[in-house]
DNA sequence: ATAATGTTGATCGACTTAGTCGGGTATATT
DNA sequence: AATATACCCGACTAAGTCGATCAACATTAT
């Protein structure tokens, strides 16, 4: 349950771009990597996989970089994070839906579809568009609102 | 953002063992593996874990095996990945209110944030009493009364 | 005793993650 | 036409994680 580098490297660069949108020329990668402190080749790297899925475009050249394909009011977080990471959730290889836990443990199943549907209310719901502006949706922004949210739960003793 | 392997047996055992919990023998790590089809040595690392973590507790000998340490309506599912796989959501190693994304992006850290809690709002609430018993709290029910949470998301296109 | 069981630690291969490197191709300026 | 700039592509790698197996040892009931 963790995010990958991958994922919040590509989402950042996704938020420079967005930011970006309204000015007519591209942005360089090497100009997103060195806002955002993101390693320039791999970066480059991720812009690729970004672009092979049809979410930015480029242009090479003197005057080339990377620009949005789509209004960044309609490209998700879940968008990006199924283009660099695949499935948002699956257990161990299988999506929920497909999973078919054993006798007693069967309402399991349940509970992934439950973990998928939590994710997805977060990850559709929150555009780049609004990652840029600062300003997330009431939905999302109402679960910031519990103080709790923003503090770590204790580690469990390990031996 | 997968649900490991390790995860889903250990769910899938502590949920047997909730089940089993009204009896008074120990169950043998042998007798789970087998209903739930897990590796039953690696299953023995996993509740070797648990043990260390006081969630189970086990006796050895003719009448040895496993048995809950707590009560199963105060374990939640939560408190299992915790054990297994650490923290419910860091992004890249780092927990979500550490994290501090420079200029443009600076937002996606609220991003993380609301996804933890929104992890939270699900795995914290489901014990493995709700699971043995295949009734999910009404906060976490209600995610699966709309049928789209059934169906998956088609994989965007790739090359 | 001894058989059944749990416990520990070592080890293992396959895979993934997070990168790097080099060479090639396209484009705008001069 | 030359050149500087920038994207494109594939190979490569070092480190870590995941899923799993095994042997050896400790404990307990019969």
């Amino acid at each position: 349950m963790r995010v990958s580098a991958s994922l919040d490297y590509a989402l950042r660069a996704m938020v420079e771009l967005a930011a970006a949108s309204s000015s007519d020329t591209p942005m360089k990668a090497d100009e997103i990597a060195a806002h955002q402190a993101i390693p320039s080749r791999f970066l480059a790297q991720l812009l690729a996989e970004l672009r092979r899925a049809n979410l930015v475009n480029s242009g090479r050249g003197y005057a080339g970089g990377y620009w949005l394909a789509v209004a960044p009011e309609s490209i998700t977080v879940a968008d990006i994070a199924r283009v660099i990471d695949g499935p948002l959730a699956d257990v161990h290889g299988v999506s929920p839906e497909l999973f078919g836990p054993p006798g007693v443990a069967a309402p399991t199943k349940e509970l992934w579809i439950a973990v998928r549907a939590a994710l997805r209310s977060v990850m559709e719901q929150v555009t780049i568009a609004d990652l840029a502006a600062g300003v997330l949706p009431p939905a999302v922004s109402g679960l910031l609102d519990d103080p709790d949210a923003w503090i770590r739960r204790p580690d469990p003793l390990q031996g």
